[in-house]
DNA sequence: AAGCATATCCGCAGGACTTGCTAGTTCGCA
DNA sequence: TGCGAACTAGCAAGTCCTGCGGATATGCTT
């Protein structure tokens, strides 16, 4: 995801408009690479911006990846995670505290597949499961 | 997932009871390597028993996925999937019909790994996107 | 074969997450 | 400064799934 300033430019070219609410969630993004979910976008927004509402977070979100600054990634169930880092990567999920890192895999478009005959791949998501470094004790 | 004879019997190993809803159920998952939702479930089993509820679909299913005879898998938003192949295989979903085939890796284990300092991985998943055979895409 | 204790079924209510809708407000350009 | 388009906030509604409870079926006993 572009810097904040970037997009403010980006918005404006694009005829939308740049009001508060969506400048706060430019900085909350930028450089996070916590793989936030909308609510807990939400609850740092209410702290600098008490009265913004969780819809007008949903609709930003939608618009950054609307516009290919944001991706949107999912884990099972539970809600999405948005990530400003669009590089191609992949994530491992720490299954104790629900951490996710990003991870960057050698040679992910040339894996070796069976029982794919004609199949044509555009891209492939890898999530690794288990226990972080912090998380490692046992 | 085991033949229908054979969960009836691990049904009752367990002091589970086995109704006409289940075995249908265990019928419609053998061997069915559709991966299909529990709403796909529930209307086959509505046309060979109308009254079955949504409700005992879900019921099934869970218990099946907690005797270790399903996996759930899911892929981005959307219901979950079931599936009776529990061996250790991944994913490939075509983006223009749905269509979900099992693919098997070939050293997804060994897979370098830059970026996953001290975490720990029990299991890796990978989903490829794309267009299947018959959708061949221009 | 009949009875009994308990697991199951089903319908509905409710939860988690997300999107649709709309009146009133704010932004950006002239 | 003023206007029209875009935005915000709040709530309703949609999707997928789970909790709950009375009626019912199952599996075992007698
Ligand atoms: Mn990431
Ligand atoms: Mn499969
Ligand atoms: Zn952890
Ligand atoms: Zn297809």
């Amino acid at each position: 995801m572009r810097s904040p300033a970037q997009l403010v430019d980006a918005f404006r070219a694009q005829g939308l408009k740049v009001t508060p609410q969506r400048q706060l969630l430019f900085r909350l993004l930028h450089d996070n690479d916590r793989h936030p979910t909308a609510d807990t976008l939400y609850a740092q927004a209410t702290s600098e911006m008490p009265g913004i509402s969780l819809r007008t977070v949903y609709q930003t979100l939608t618009d950054l990846t609307a516009m290919g600054e944001l991706d949107q990634v999912t884990f099972g169930s539970g809600p999405a995670h948005f990530d400003p880092n669009v590089a191609d990567h992949h994530h491992a999920v720490c299954d104790v505290c629900g951490a996710i890192t990003d991870v960057y895999v050698d040679g992910a478009d040339q894996l070796a597949i069976d029982g794919l005959a004609g199949f044509r791949p555009d891209s492939a998501s890898i999530v690794f499961h288990g226990s972080c470094a912090s998380c490692a004790r046992t």
